[in-house]
DNA sequence: ATGAAAGCGCTAACAT
DNA sequence: ATGTTAGCGCTTTCAT
C-alpha cells in the first residue's frame, strides 16, 4: 500500500515526539575552509543518526549570532554546535536554561556550563614560536586579528610564554579587524631598524594577508624573513617558499563536536561539562627557516 | 506577557500553514571551496527571507544523493538547491512530481524541466584553450577526472573546439576518479617525446593534483611546462610562477539560484523553466606564459 | 474585542 | 491482529 510513494510528514512526526532530529550549526564564516571541515564532519555523524543540520552563519557578528541562535530554537532544534562569535556566554544562557545540548567548538564559553571541542591554541602557540626561537631568531613578531577573541588571545599568550622564557621581548601586531591588515601596515611594521626575522601568523586569514602583503611589498619568506602559519592551508607546501604550520584537526574537531552533542541526547543532562582538547600537528617546511637557504641558526 | 520568554514552536507553525520556511542543499563536497561559497551565498540569501538552509552532502554519489533528497522531501523542505552527483534525472522526477521547487546548480539535469544556474563552461574552456594557442602551444594536453558528468564533458567540448579550430590534435587524460591522478600517471602522460607544451586543468581537485603531480616529479609550471586551471584558487596569485585560471562566480551562482528559488516559492509553478547562465572571467596570470620566462609566442 | 474550537499529519495508548 | 482516538502547538475561523 505505502509503496506507492507514501512520505511521512516528518514535521507532524516530529510535533508528537517532541523532538526535530535536527541540529543547529552556527558557525562565523562559512566559506572558512577550516570551518567548512568542521561542518563537514558534523554533518557526516548526524547523517549516520538520521540527523539533519541545518546551518547558519552569524558573521562573526554576536548580534546575528543570538538571532540565529534564538531562530534555532524556535524551530525546535534537538542541540546546536556552535562555534562562538566571541566568548559572551550571555546569548548562551538562554539556550542552556531551555535545556538544549549545545557544544561549542573553536572557543570555549565561558561562565557557564557548556561542553565544548578545543585544541591546545596556548601550547601550540608556544611550539611555533620556539622551534623559530630555536632556529636562532630574535625579533619575532606575531600577527593576529581580532585579540579579544578566545582563539588569538591564547595564541598571542603561547607567543609571550615562550618569548618570555627565551628572554626575548615580545612584538605583536594585533588588529581589530582584518581589513587592517594592509600591505601597508605590514610593510611599516617591517622597516628596516625594526625589519623582526621571524613572523608568526596567528589564524588562516591572517596569514593569507600577510602572505600577500609581504609579496606586494618586496619581501621574501624564508629570504628576508621567516614565517610559520598558525592554520595550515592547501597549498602551504606548494609557495616557492614552503609554509612551516600548525595544523587544526579540523574534521575531528567536527566529528567530535557531534558526537558530544549525540551523547547528550542519548542520556540527556547527565555527566558534567566536557571539555575536550584536541592536540595540532606542526608540520614543518621550509618557511621557518628549515632546510631552506636561511637557516638562523 | 509573551515578553517573558515564549518561544513559538515552528514546527507546529510549519505543521498548521503547510511550510518549513526551509530549503535543503544537497552537494557533493562540502568541504570544496566553490562549493563552500555557493552555500554561504544560498544561506545568506534564504536568510533575508526567514528561511533557514538544511545542508546535507551527496559525496558525489547518487544512492546517497537520492536518499538525501528522500529525505529532505519528508521533512517536507519548501524548496531544494542541488547540485548533481550525476546527470541522471531519475531521481529528481520524483521531487519534481512531488511539486517541491527545486534548483540545480553547477550542472542541469536533462529530461526534467527543472530551473537551473550555471556557467558557460564550454566557452569558457574554448577561450582558455585558445589563449594558450595564441601563445603559440601546439600540443595542449587536457586533464580531466569523471568525464561523465556535465561539467566535465563541457570543458573538454571546449578544449576540443578550440583545438580543432586551430588544427590541433586533442591530447586528453580523463581519469574516472580524481585518485588515479597520481604524479606517476601524470609524469607518464609527460614523457620526453610526447610531452606537451601546456596543460589545461578541468577543475579545482584537478589542479591540485596536477600542480603537486607536476612538482613531485621536478617539472615546472612555467618554465617546463605551460598551465591554466579551470577554477581559480586562494594561492593561485602566490605560486612561485602564479596561476593563470578561469573562475566561476561562485557566490552568484549561489545568490542567483537561491532567487530562482524564492521566485518559484512566490508564484508556485508559474513560468517556464528557467535557465540562468553566468559567465566566468579569465585570470591571466603567469603560468600560461604570459609575462614570464616562458612566452611560447 | 476576546474566547472557543477545529484541524494540520502523525503516534501512542487504548478498545475492539 | 486491526481499528479508533486523543493530542503534540499552532493558526484560523467562527461565536460570543
Amino acid at each position: 500500500m505505502k509503496r506507492l510513494g507514501y512520505r511521512p510528514n516528518e514535521m507532524a512526526r516530529g510535533l508528537k515526539a517532541g523532538r526535530s532530529s535536527a541540529i543547529g550549526m552556527v558557525v562565523p564564516n562559512l566559506a572558512d575552509p577550516f570551518t567548512a571541515s568542521v561542518i563537514k564532519a558534523v554533518q557526516e555523524v548526524a547523517r549516520s543518526h538520521n540527523y539533519v543540520v541545518i546551518l547558519t552563519s552569524s558573521e562573526g557578528d554576536p548580534t546575528i549570532e543570538k538571532a540565529e541562535i534564538e531562530s534555532l530554537t524556535r524551530r525546535q532544534m534537538d542541540g546546536l554546535i556552535v562555534a562562538p562569535a566571541d566568548g559572551e556566554s550571555k546569548t548562551f544562557k538562554a539556550v542552556v536554561a531551555s535545556g538544549i545540548p549545545l557544544v561549542a567548538v573553536d572557543q570555549p564559553i565561558e561562565g557557564a556550563s557548556i561542553d565544548c571541542v578545543v585544541v591546545d591554541n596556548r601550547k601550540a602557540s608556544h611550539d611555533a614560536v620556539r622551534h623559530l626561537i630555536g632556529h636562532g631568531y630574535r625579533g619575532i613578531l606575531a600577527v593576529g586579528a581580532r585579540p579579544d577573541l578566545y582563539t588569538c588571545a591564547e595564541r598571542v599568550q603561547g607567543y609571550e610564554e615562550a618569548m618570555r622564557e627565551a628572554k626575548l621581548r615580545s612584538n605583536t601586531m594585533l588588529v581589530q579587524h582584518e581589513r587592517e591588515l594592509t600591505p601597508e601596515a605590514i610593510e611599516s611594521r617591517l622597516r628596516d631598524g625594526k625589519r623582526p626575522e621571524a613572523i608568526i601568523a596567528l589564524n588562516y586569514v591572517t596569514s593569507m594577508l600577510v602572505l600577500r602583503g609581504l609579496r606586494q611589498v618586496g619581501i621574501s619568506i624564508g629570504k628576508d624573513v621567516a614565517f610559520v602559519s598558525f592554520d595550515d592551508f592547501e597549498l602551504a607546501d606548494m609557495l616557492s617558499t614552503s609554509v612551516t604550520a600548525v595544523r587544526q584537526p579540523s574534521a575531528e574537531i567536527g566529528r567530535q563536536a557531534a558526537e558530544l552533542l549525540f551523547q547528550r541526547l542519548a542520556k540527556a543532562g547527565k555527566a558534567r561539562r566536557q571539555k575536550v582538547v584536541l592536540s595540532t600537528t606542526f608540520h614543518v617546511r621550509e618557511s621557518c627557516g628549515c632546510s631552506s637557504g636561511l637557516s638562523g641558526n
